[in-house]
DNA sequence: TAGGGCTTGATATGTTATAACATCCAGCTT
DNA sequence: AAGCTGGATGTTATAACATATCAAGCCCTA
C-alpha cells in the first residue's frame, strides 16, 4: 500500500472513486449518508490535507447546511466511525481517508512545509512498540502513527 | 529500554533520580530550571499519567507559582523543548519522560481504564512507516506513536 | 398511524492554546 | 554605578477546538 499524498495524480478520479465506495458501503451496511455527511466527505476529499472542524464548518456555513459546531462535529464523527475520514491528532484536524475499503491501520506524513498529509499504512503491533505492549501485558485497542517533516517539494523549496 | 509505566517500582527514586538528571542537563548546558519550571517537573513525575496544561496550572496556582495558563504553557514548553517531559497528542496533555538522558524516540502505551501511561522506545524510520516515507521522498523530523488501550490491571477489572 | 430510533436544530458552555504587551531581573559593559 | 541586553514572568484578552443538553423533525415499520 502506497503513501497516498504528495505525489501527483487524477485526483478527480480519486474523489469520485472514494464516494463510490462510500455510497456502496453504506447501502450495504445501512449508514445513512446524508446531505451534510456527503458534502462533508467531499469536502475533505477536495484536498490531500488536514482540515479542522471549523475549517469544514465554514464551508458547509457557506452552503447553508448549518452554522453550528456540533453540525461539523457530527458530521465528522460519522466518517471517523464510518472509517471514511481519519483525526491527526497532532494537528486536531480531519482528512478524508484514502485507502477506503481496505482493511489498515493508517499512518501519516504530515508536511509542516505545506500542511498536505499522506496516508500510508503500518502495523505497529508487529514492530517494537508491540514488543513492549506484550511484554507489559498491555492490550493494543487503537494505535496512533504520525510522522512530520518535510515533503519532496517543500524540500526543494527549503534548498 | 523497557516501557516504563505500569509495573510497580520505587517510585520516590524515580522521581530523584529524574530531578537530578534534569538540573545536571541544565547545568551543562546553560537551561534554567527555574522554581515553576522545577516544580512542574516534579509535578508531572508525581505520577505515570498524562497531566492536561490546565490540571498543572491548577496546582502551580495553589502553591502560589501563577494563575494564568501562559504560566503553565511556558513552564510545559520548556520542558518539552529540553526533552524533560513528552506531549501526548491523543490526550492534548503531558507527561514526564520516564527515559531521560538516552538518546530515544518514545512511544506511549495509553490505558483508557485509569489513564496511566507507560513510556517505551520506537523506531519507526526503520519500519513500514519509514519505508513508506522513503519512498514517497518525504524527510521525518518528528514521530508521534502512541497506542490506546488496557494495561494489565484494568484487563483484570474488565474481567 | 403511532411509536421508536436516528438525525438535525439551536443554545450554551467547557476545554485547550496562544497573541500581545508590559515588567522584572540577572549578568555584562562601560 | 549607570545603562544595556536577553531571558523570564505577569497580565489581559482572545483564538481554536470540542461537547452537553434539550427540542424538533424525519423515516421506517409494525
Amino acid at each position: 500500500m502506497p503513501a497516498i499524498g504528495f505525489e501527483h495524480h487524477d485526483h478527480a478520479h480519486c474523489v469520485r472513486s472514494t464516494l463510490s465506495k462510500a455510497e456502496a458501503h453504506c447501502a450495504d451496511t445501512g449508514l445513512r449518508l446524508t446531505p451534510v455527511r456527503r458534502r462533508a466527505l467531499e469536502i475533505l476529499l477536495a484536498e490531500h490535507r488536514a482540515l479542522g472542524a471549523y475549517d469544514l464548518l465554514e464551508v458547509l456555513a457557506s452552503e447553508g447546511l448549518g452554522t453550528q459546531p456540533p453540525v461539523a462535529y457530527r458530521a465528522l464523527d460519522f466518517l471517523v466511525k464510518a472509517g471514511f475520514a481519519h483525526k491527526i491528532e497532532a494537528l486536531n484536524a480531519y482528512i478524508a481517508c484514502a485507502h477506503l475499503g481496505a482493511d489498515h491501520t493508517p499512518a501519516f506524513l504530515i508536511c509542516r512545509g505545506c500542511n498536505s498529509v499522506a496516508e500510508t499504512d503500518t502495523s505497529p503491533a508487529q514492530g517494537r512498540l508491540g514488543d513492549a505492549a506484550r511484554a507489559a501485558g498491555f492490550v493494543i485497542e487503537r494505535t496512533v502513527v504520525e510522522a512530520e517533516g518535510l515533503c519532496p517539494d517543500c524540500q526543494k523549496d527549503a534548498a
